[in-house]
DNA sequence: CTCTGATTTGACCAAATAGTCAAGAATTCG
DNA sequence: CGAATTCTTGACTATTTGGTCAAATCAGAG
């Protein structure tokens, strides 16, 4: 009994159409605990928490989602079609290296744009995964499979340099996620100028520069 | 009163010689700790559980650190002397690519052997750096800094294409890290291959290749 | 408007958890 | 050895936390 989520149990068996508050409620909660468990992980938050997060009371919050659980798996489902499509959008037929820098520049504005969603991915899977490690080995690993042999070809054709396929995705996830996962860390060393306007574009040149051309100079 | 860690407050405030089951006892406690501490962040991490795996009731560890953020400080400060030193050995008078080829290196073995400190500090990070933080606003900002002149001088001289020195550092950190603090996702994608004996010397080749050549086709 | 089911919440409970304490056991040192 | 000190722990407390429940309120269909 290790205090994990590791049993199942969905949330809302009740199956009738959702009226309208309880459309507009669910999505409050949703909110509200993507911000909590990304930043402290399941075992970490407390429903109250995410109760006033959610500016509701705690016997409220569990009306709609019966057990700390279930609003911690809803939010894990509700973001991994999001956090996966980047990758699924690579396109066999497209030019290697601009399918590439496209993957790449689309995870950086996910990082940007939903940094509580990568977050709450590297909490999890910190944890070991209990929720979405069945998703992991499955349907990610497919996917992950299937990109692989992608840019396999395009190697074997050479139309990129000889690469381990598997490890370069890996890499760009690492690189990207970093930059929600480990904002307070590139916010202390850089300062306020994370904020400025241009820092975006600026980081999304540095990491493309370096995954395309690599760091040695070049003849 | 967030439940977190931020005030101030050493353990053992007691400065004498410490007795030789002193010196084991804490010992076996921060390795316990750091166990728990990596999994579940410090506010998912209960003291029983470092008690447990400490394998010593909870009123002996409470003897060694009165609290349990006492026994997190420690651990975190236990371990950043570790975890910063391959970026400090980077030397500016060495070759660059060799200089980062053996930085890059370093830091997946550290990842290989200790990935429990790696996921601790993700953890703390991933939970705002509360304890931290003027840590990596003081002394990683200054280190980061002067590494990135270096890097940036070898960039100067054409000893390296041109990259912003930062952004390489947080590259390299994020991609050798991600195989300690994802380790459980790098498993569910690439099975059981991950612990046959060639993997750390495929990986780091992976990465290498990539950050020092890049993936477009060479000429 | 009125009735019904959906929504909301104050009060509550049981379990988990951080931390205390006094007393007993072991260790150290003269 | 024997006293002083360090170490260990069972029993305990206060607080936090996940979750329940019955009663009150509210929204919407007719």
């Amino acid at each position: 009994m290790d205090g994990n989520v590791e049993d199942r149990g969905g949330s809302f068996t009740n199956h009738r159409q959702p009226t309208r508050i309880q459309a507009i409620n669910r999505e409050i909660i949703l909110d509200a605990a993507l911000e909590v468990f990304a930043v402290h992980g399941f075992r970490g938050s407390t429903v109250d928490q995410i109760a006033a997060k959610a500016e509701m009371s705690k016997p409220n919050l569990l009306y709609y989602f019966r057990r700390k659980q279930d609003i911690y798996r809803a939010v894990l489902e509700h973001t991994l079609a999001d956090w996966l499509a980047p990758l699924a959008a690579i396109d066999p037929k497209g030019d290697p290296v601009e399918e590439l820098r496209r993957y790449i520049t689309l995870k950086l504005d996910m990082s940007a744009k939903r940094p509580a969603a990568s977050r709450l991915f590297a909490n999890e899977v910190l944890a070991g995964a209990p929720v979405i490690g069945d998703f992991l080995k499955t349907r990610l690993r497919e996917l992950v499979q299937e990109k692989a042999g992608v840019i396999r070809r395009w190697v074997s054709e050479g139309r990129l340099a000889p690469v381990d396929p598997v490890h370069l995705i890996f890499m760009i996830w690492a690189a990207t996620q970093h930059y929600a996962d480990f904002d307070v860390q590139v916010r202390a060393v850089l300062g306020p100028q994370v904020d400025r306007p241009g820092f975006r574009e600026q980081t999304a040149q540095a990491v493309l520069s370096i995954v395309l051309n690599g760091i040695r100079p070049r003849g």
